[in-house]
DNA sequence: AGTTGACTTGGAGTTAACTCCAGAGCGTAC
DNA sequence: GTACGCTCTGGAGTTAACTCCAAGTCAACT
């Protein structure tokens, strides 16, 4: 799979997908013989698992040390798992201020709501 | 209120303070004889609602865009409210998204306690 | 053989949102 | 009256995460 295909299929630019390999945030990607990229179907799972992950806002630098820690292989299965559950814990965190500033705007709408609700009567009552 | 004071209150620099209403992100704020800034309660408002709006990741440009609304009186009350539904939205669908990725690491963390569990239960084996 | 089009690399440029700094003013404490 | 501490302004610097670009390679047409 070329990376136009990829780029296409995950939606991401041909850049960023070279901006991701090269500083790590996806293992290194096979070249064929004229030296092009070669997405294999792993290759494709890290960068829809990074996709992803980029999506909910993990940094980069984590997602790079998260990577580096599965190329090292199977000593480094508690680690990761530690590094995942910070984020987790992380994104929780976030998701709970964002919950709360939901409400928040939630309630300054429907304040809204009445203010102009309240100005049509007004005008209603002008009009007859 | 002395800027130093309205630092601590919600943990924002002072530099972040004077940012922010350098580039109308808050409404100008006065200043004493000495020309140093003295916020009123309504400053103070103003700095904990955007402190507040930009944790849940409002962009800044938005945010200015409300404040300059909201500094042209009751005409843009309407457009005020469709700029927060619009914010609402989007933060909303962050959220969703968050949410699927944070069941996503759930699972992971998930299956690599079982792959420890795994590991441990062939140690203990090892031993007896 | 030459042109076209997709891809390569290394490096420079961009954007958002701060963050830091130099030089200066003001008011109190010695 | 000068040293100290707090704040001021305008502008430069930083960080994260891309995004763009120039110069070159390679395979496929024409």
């Amino acid at each position: 799979m070329l990376i136009a295909e990829v780029s296409d299929k995950y939606d991401l630019s041909q850049d960023t997908l070279r901006y991701y390999e090269r500083i790590g945030l996806i293992p290194r990607v096979n070249r064929n013989k004229s030296g092009l990229r070669d997405y294999t179907e792993e290759d494709c799972k890290w960068v829809e698992f990074i996709k992803c992950m980029r999506g909910a806002g993990l940094p980069v630098e984590t997602l790079i040390e998260y990577v580096k820690l599965f190329q090292l292989g199977d000593a480094t299965v508690a680690a990761r798992k530690e590094l995942l559950i910070g984020q987790r814990d992380q994104l929780l965190t976030r998701m709970e201020e964002m919950k709360r500033v939901l409400e928040r705007l939630d309630d300054k709408i429907a304040r809204y709501e009445q203010t102009i609700g309240a100005k049509e009567k007004a005008l209603m009552a002008h009009d007859s």
